[in-house]
RNA sequence: GGAGGGGUAGCGAAGAGGCUAAACGCGGCAGACUGUAAAUCUGCUCCCCCUGGGUUCGGCGGUUCGAAACCGUCCCCCUCCA
């Protein structure tokens, strides 16, 4: 059987070039699983890495939609079950490696998606947040104690479960799928990762991020990739409201934040081995998590 | 030197005698998460031995049963006049 290994963690923590050590240790392909990289043209910003620094190993899903398509978890499951498949039929090992928890969940552990897709017609759409919390309250009162009556998605999604199936979710998200994946979490001290990421962004400046944020900004404004960290902070500068500086503090906060809740995520949503690197000494830890993983399979 | 305005929690900013450990925003911390997830949402955020206690609103001194709020004085900051 061949095993399915995954990389996950915080933004900034060296996940793809851990993946790249991996799959040439292992024989692997890459499968990308952050939300963004999916997009052509979106580069800079979603810190895609390079063809020149992917050392000849495949990378699977990056540069696979226009940024005017439209993206799901459903949809990025279906692909990378299919993708897993073939990698497994061609006796690579797949290393999925990402940063966008659900995504990542969604594949690595049983979900379902049962019920149709959120219709933007559809009744329930015209309800309020108390509205929609008191019908979920009348259906599934279970289910209602541990949603926030603002959280309105949550709630919407869990009335079209129950509206289709007659039922709540599945206790899915308990058992892991039947891939039986390695989880690996790549992880640093606060205080380190955060300058990193502070400094990343510097770099992504050097690289040519406005450009590519007036892009989205002028072409993509209205499409899903325009919320993308490292975007939609220059949108007021462009529109002459903020200072510059303001724009790239926000986008260094907002990747700060969004570290955080990977963190959060990582940590209580999935089942992850953590190996907390050095940033001093990035080459010793990708070793550790070699080590780790040739012995679990052994 | 003169005339005004102002100093409030990490920051911004309300409050103009008791209902104030002090609204609100930001930041920070923690958390949630089944079809937009780099999204969306929640809680906490002066200190402590925390269903209670202790110190706060530039400093000091007063008035008052009671002061962040009133008076005096001193120290800073801003604007205008000289």
């Amino acid at each position: 059987m061949i095993p399915i290994l995954s990389i996950v963690g915080p933004t900034a923590t060296g996940k793809s070039e851990v993946g790249i050590v991996l799959a040439q240790a292992f024989n692997g392909e890459i499968i990308s699983a952050d939300a963004f990289q999916f997009y052509r043209g979106l580069d800079i910003a979603t810190a895609k890495i390079p063809l020149d620094a992917q050392q000849s190993i495949p990378h699977h899903l990056l540069d696979i939609l226009d940024p005017n398509d439209d993206f799901s978890v459903y949809q990025f499951q279906k692909c990378v079950h299919a993708k897993i498949d073939e990698l497994r039929e061609r006796g690579k090992t797949p290393i999925l490696v990402g940063g966008s928890g659900l995504y990542l969940k969604a594949v690595l552990y049983d979900y379902r998606f049962i019920g149709p897709k959120r219709r933007d017609d559809h009744p329930y759409v015209r309800l309020s947040n108390e509205e929609l919390y008191e019908l979920l309250r009348q259906r599934a009162p279970e289910a209602s104690s541990d949603i926030h009556p603002n959280q309105r998605r949550r709630i919407l999604r869990c009335l079209e479960i129950i509206d289709s199936t007659g039922q709540l979710n599945p206790e899915s998200d308990l058992i892991p799928s039947e891939l039986h994946p390695l989880i690996i979490g790549l992880e640093m001290e606060r205080p380190v990762l955060y300058q990193r990421i502070e400094k990343r962004v510097d770099t992504m400046l050097d690289m040519g991020l406005i450009a590519e944020a007036h892009m989205v900004y002028t072409e993509y404004r209205h499409t899903q990739v325009a919320q993308a960290i490292g975007y939609k902070e220059f949108f007021p500068y462009f529109e002459g409201d903020i200072r510059l500086e303001e724009a790239i503090r926000l986008v260094k906060q907002h990747s700060r934040n969004y570290a955080k809740r990977q963190m959060t995520w990582f940590k209580n949503q999935m089942d992850v081995h953590w190996f907390l690197r050095d940033a001093d000494q990035l080459e010793r830890s990708q070793k550790q998590v070699i080590d780790f993983v040739k012995d679990f399979y052994k």
